[in-house]
DNA sequence: CATGAATGAGCGTTCATTCAT
DNA sequence: GATGAATGAACGCTCATTCAT
């Protein structure tokens, strides 16, 4: 019965945020996300109450818009390596396709307001790609290590192998393979 | 532009800049890093030019303290493997023994003002590091695949352990061990 | 321009202002009004077009409010004591019946955009008090006092008197004749 | 050892308050404060925390220098009626005096940020008023009412001289001496 | 050099009012 | 007319940096 509130428009505040903290950090001016939406700077907080709840919710939609990029078209029958790697050439495949997505994301990563709630469930996004670990985990060299020690490492691996890529685009599928062998090697 | 007079003065900021970057962050006002280390606010600014000239000394300079931690009586002469070890060993240690130094550190490599002279000074002080890695690499697995890369891979499984020990301190020795098996087996 | 469809809607606003007044202040947001009315924000602004109207309309509604129940069942013919004595009591009998109206009144009285006008219609109101107390002075020892500083009197030893009764509830009746005794004493 | 904190500077800004507060309200900006007291806005909270804490310190200074005023010289030997009238002419040209001072504390009188310690503290400030009221009040018709009532009578018949004499001012004198006549047949 | 007051740009958020639905 | 999203000016307060003492 009145305007209603626009999905393209949290879209567009969330894209918006996006680019800006690539551009200038977790500091940026909302009123510059706005700009950046096109939105007026008051708008911006009829959709996200205030700048760390657009933050945590940005924080969410990126990771689930990882998590989706990696597990699409996974296929649960095939040989574990087989599946882990698909995930992983997935996965990489976002990161350079998405470069502010990605590094908006590592920012966020590290914003002192994202809750453990938020995170929490940014991790049951991932929770696909945590089962299929699993699986591998009990058959291999990690069997006696604590699951979420085996995510861990495979975040940290990931975040390396991104970081190589970007560094040098030119030998990125390279760094992707040596990435997942070493991977390999460290948990199954 | 010479020296300033109280060696002691910096280092009280310095120290303190650690300790309230770990309960405020890095957007913690300059006011309170002074108050903190005894010092009137202005004379913070007689030490170090602007906020984020004092962040990138510190982050050196905490670099440099894991890095002699890290490094303490290293014997050259001994099997790579047992050489290693020591060094991660002496490097969880230190992330155990100084908590508010790591967690600084890490709050710092992602502060947006950090120089690239400065992330390459930072680099330096493992230099030693990197070098025993080199003669690792070279003779195993990961061969053909480029220093900086392996150097990142040894970095994010430390950090990934680091946060495991801190996480779960009853069974830090446990993690230390485990997380050096998966480096061993991933770049050796 | 013609008078709004619901008056049921207008006299929600009206009370609702006033509870909110109470606990929030004239700055409260217009928006905490409307909710509080239940109505849409934007439906406050059909029945009143500014925040200053509303507060003007409410402050003449409240004022006659409470004139009329002072005057209610006033008998022209009796003794002038007599019938002060009847106002007084009823006025008090309202403030203390009705303590929100009373609090938001006295807020809106220095309300900082209360037109002259407004105020003008406020004073009419109570014309028929005025007319008994010009009686009452002609006759007593304040027959020399301009009759608006003897109406200015009425109503500042009135409002001590209600505060005073609002603060000790328990004594509100022997206030209320105490006020009333000075009252006199003081203009007749 | 610094640049001292300069009451000269803290006068200022309270003085500007006082006439900003009678000009635009209470609801002025205090970067406006700031601008007329000659300082940078952001120096105004180096005297005072917040505006609420500026506001009440002015409160009570203006109260003080309202009861300075009207205790002047006060004779405690002679007849009370006597000290009490030097009491109230003083008061009622301090009111002519300083109409922005006047203003500005019936306006502060309804902030809703004034505490209970600031109002008692204000309450101090008139002690020996009430003293005399007190000697008065239990000689005459008022015995057996409470002080604190006597008190906001004569407070109230008080802003009422005030405003009546503020209204005319051809006619001050005047109405100064028809107030002080009620109120002391009110409480006599 | 030490101190801490002074400065003023800048920020997150609010809110009266307007307007699309 | 009713609704509530949209707007953008405005505000209180912060804080890196400068500067008078």
């Amino acid at each position: 019965m009145s305007r209603p509130r626009s999905d393209e428009k949290r879209k567009a505040i969330l894209d918006a945020a996006t680019r800006v903290i690539v551009t200038q950090g977790l500091s940026a001016p909302t009123a510059g996300i706005a700009k950046e939406a096109g939105v007026a700077n008051g708008s911006l907080f009829t959709y996200f109450e205030t700048k760390a709840e657009l933050f945590n919710q940005l924080y969410l939609e990126l990771k689930a818009d990882m998590a989706n990029a990696a597990l699409t078209d996974l296929r649960p029958g095939v040989d574990p390596r087989q599946q882990l790697f698909q995930v992983w050439q997935r996965w990489m495949a976002w990161a350079m396709a998405c470069p502010d997505k990605r590094r908006a994301l590592a920012q966020l990563d590290v914003y002192g307001e994202i809750t453990p709630e938020t995170r929490a469930a940014g991790h049951r996004t991932m929770a696909a790609i945590a089962d299929l670990l699993e699986d591998i985990r009990t058959h291999g060299s990690m069997r006696k290590v604590p699951m979420g020690f085996v995510v861990a490492l495979l975040n940290s691996i990931a975040e390396a192998t991104i970081l190589a890529m970007a560094q040098d685009p030119a030998h990125a599928r390279k760094r992707s393979n040596e990435g997942f062998d070493a991977l390999w090697r460290a948990v199954a």
